[in-house]
DNA sequence: CCGGGGCGTCAAGATGGTGTGAGGACGCCA
DNA sequence: TGGCGTCCTCACACCATCTTGACGCCCCGG
């Protein structure tokens, strides 16, 4: 999860931007001063610094400095101000955007993510593997032993349900109203042909479990550290 | 010396900034429609471009969006609108800043120096290639076994959705919406037809797919390295 | 020892998606 | 106005996937 430090001596800013980047799955840290602010980055190493340029303390664009010396973080600057002179000076002391108060608050986020995707911070794709099997989401791509595995949709629907929870025991009913639907529950048949493929295509075998084991009676649960 | 590309269709703003910039030691060039930046791009591959909404031709964002597809090149937009909504899309679509006009050259010149300062990478050639294809971004050139291709836009668009995408999979919606516009998904006929199109320009069979790989009932995705 | 329920396995029919070819509609340019 | 390229539409054969039913096995309780 991101990040992000914001710096403002004003606490209603402070508290609107709380809510808004919190509800944007963003993790907030604050600061009031420039001290303060110096003082966490350093401890905590946010991803993303929004500051203001009036604190109280020390002057914006010398916060700007001082974490120049020794971060790259991604700096977007907010200020009450519109001068030329203080934008030019922030940005040239090393600040990545300027905008001036007041700001929507969806142009805020739209500037956060482009400041993050300059960082490379986005390049987070979830491949999750277990021994010689690596399952990409994000592809939707499935290797074993090397080879890339073809699924089915519906195989895939149900790769995926599995790997989400690992070590977990998912009943039948579950599993079917997540991968065939909600008016889906009571049809184990499909379960047991669909595991069947899955354990096929990925090199298990239901007497010798690698990946999905059998819990009689009540489902089916996903190894989460299978013995290579 | 940093070369920048201006697009605009106002004269006026052209020369301004052409001296403006000329006598800050960058070598300016200057496009006044979307195509033409577009070519233009690709063919001097400038440090940075600074971009107007207002086009004749296409759309600003649109521009953003093509570039981006091969080109990490600093954007900078300008634009008259000062809506939220076009900052955000203009910025979601890869613009690095946006500059409302009108704007102080002091501070358009300092936007400059911290897109510049944090661009840092190599301008890399737009030309992709997959075995004995090789496609051409920039200049919108696909060639196949030594001859070159031609295409349609909208079979050029198909292309270069996939490609820049290599071995993730696109759903039928995802293609349609970013090939068609955002209005279309369920048209899923036109992808078949233009698919096979594709695939017969560029020696691609359905029964033994070499690029264009076939998920029935999900999508289609290009294969990153094809078996040469 | 026997019976039943659940699971694994297999194969065949039903279903819906895909590849393919052709033809018409439309806009652009001379 | 006519030709041309591009886009859209449609019908049909074919194929992958889904669904369904049947059967044997094992485990467990009666």
């Amino acid at each position: 999860m991101t990040r992000i430090l914001v710096v403002d001596d004003e606490p209603q800013i402070l508290r609107s931007l709380r809510t808004t980047l919190g509800a944007n799955e963003y993790e907030v840290l604050t600061a009031e001063t420039g001290e303060d602010a110096l003082a966490q980055a350093a401890a905590v190493l946010p991803d993303l610094v929004i500051l203001d340029l009036g604190l109280p303390d020390l002057d914006g664009t010398e916060v700007v400095r001082r974490l120049r010396v020794w971060s790259d973080v991604p700096i977007i600057v907010l200020s009450v101000r519109d001068r030329q002179e203080d934008k030019i000076g922030a940005l040239d002391a090393g600040a990545d955007d300027y905008v001036t108060k007041p700001f929507g608050l969806g142009e805020l986020l739209a500037r956060i993510r482009a400041a993050q995707r300059r960082a490379g911070g986005v390049q987070t794709e979830p491949v999750l593997a277990f021994g010689d099997l690596t399952v990409d989401l994000g592809r939707r791509l499935v290797m074993a032993a090397g080879e890339p595995v073809h699924l089915t949709p519906t195989e895939f629907r149900l790769l995926e349900a599995m790997v989400a929870h690992p070590g977990k025991l998912l009943t039948q009913r579950w599993l079917l109203q997540h991968v065939w639907g909600g008016a889906y529950g009571a049809e184990a048949n499909y379960l047991r042909v669909y595991v069947r493929q899955l354990r096929q295509k990925l090199g298990d075998r239901a007497d010798a479990p690698r990946f999905i084991l059998t819990e009689p009676g009540v489902g089916y649960r996903w190894v989460a550290d299978p013995p290579s």
